[in-house]
DNA sequence: GTTGAAACTTATTAAAC
DNA sequence: GTTTAATAAGTTTCAAC
C-alpha cells in the first residue's frame, strides 16, 4: 500500500523516468530543478519504496513482423479452479498473448494478442484458444488505434 | 515495417532490455555470450532500426493508491468523426484513462481505468463518460488480477 | 536542501587481430 | 566477430555548508 506520499518533485522525477528510463540522474535533475546528489537520492528511494518497481525497453511489435493487434474476451464453462487453472496454463505458453486480464463483469478473461496476419489469427484462435475444454465462448476485436503506450500519470 | 530480420543473439538482447531496460552494456553482454563492444553495437542498432523505441520507468499503481483497475468498454451513438473527436478530447484530459483503444467488434472503444476507490469510479462512469453526448452505452468489467505487465516476445 | 571532490563504474571509440 | 587501451561521462559516497 502506499505508505509514503509524494511532493511535486518526487511527481516529477516519476514522470520524467517514464518518458524516458534511461535518463541520467543529471538529466532528471535538471529536468526537476535538483541538484544531482538529492536527485540521486530520491530517485533510489522511489525505487526502494516500491513507486518505481523496474525499468524496460520499449519494443515496436510492427517491427517484429506483428502487424495485427487484438483483444479477446473468453468466457469459461467450468468455473472451478481446475477449469481457470486449465486456461491459464494453455495460455501461458503461447507468445502471441502480451497480455491477460482476469476480469469480473460481462467475461471471464481479456487477452491482448499480437500476430503477423490473419491467417495467424485464425489459427490462434480457431486452433488454440477453442480447442482448450474449460473456453465455453469467444469474441475477438481487431484493435485499431492505441492511444500511445504512453502511461498516464495521475496529475 | 520489419526491414532487417533479427538473429538469435538480437532477440536475446531484446529479450534482456525489456526484462531491464537499465542493464548495463556489460551486463547484456555477459548474458547474450558476446562482448561489451559488439553488444553495443548491436543495441544502438536495434534503436536506430526501430526495434527498441524507447526506456520507460515501471510504476507502481497500488503505491500511488490507485487500487482498482477497470476495463469499460463504449459504444457511441454518433459514429461520425465528430462524435469520435469530441469523445476523444473528453477522455484525454482524464489522467485516470490509462490506456484507450479504438476497436472494431462489439465495441468502439476499450478504455483502461485506474482509479483509488468505488466512488472515484462511480464518478468517473457516472459524471464524466456518460456526460459525454456521443457516448451511448458503457460496460465497466472490474480486473481482479493482471499477467505481470511483463512483455511476452514471441520466441 | 546545496556544492564540490574523490573513487568507482560505464559508455564509446579507435586500433589491431 | 574478438581484445585492449584511452577518453569521456555517469554514479555514489563523503565532507562541509
Amino acid at each position: 500500500m502506499s505508505a509514503k506520499k509524494l511532493d511535486r518533485i518526487d511527481k516529477k522525477i516519476l514522470k520524467a523516468l517514464v518518458e524516458d528510463g534511461r535518463k541520467s540522474t543529471i538529466e532528471v535533475a535538471d529536468q526537476v530543478g535538483l541538484s544531482a546528489t538529492a536527485c540521486g537520492r530520491r530517485i533510489r528511494q522511489l525505487e526502494d519504496d516500491g513507486f518505481i518497481t523496474g525499468y524496460s525497453a520499449n519494443i515496436s511489435p510492427k517491427e517484429l513482423g506483428l502487424n495485427i493487434c487484438v483483444l479477446i474476451t473468453v468466457k469459461l464453462n467450468r468455473h472451478t479452479p481446475d477449469g481457470h487453472e486449465q486456461f491459464i496454463h494453455e495460455i501461458e505458453s503461447h507468445p502471441e498473448v502480451s497480455e491477460f486480464l482476469l476480469v469480473a463483469g460481462n467475461y471471464d478473461y481479456l487477452l491482448r494478442v499480437w500476430v503477423a496476419d490473419t491467417d495467424a489469427l485464425t489459427l490462434f484462435v480457431a486452433n488454440v484458444l477453442q480447442g482448450i475444454p474449460s473456453v465455453l465462448e469467444t469474441s475477438t476485436m481487431l484493435v485499431l488505434k492505441q492511444s500511445g503506450d504512453l502511461v498516464n500519470l495521475p496529475w
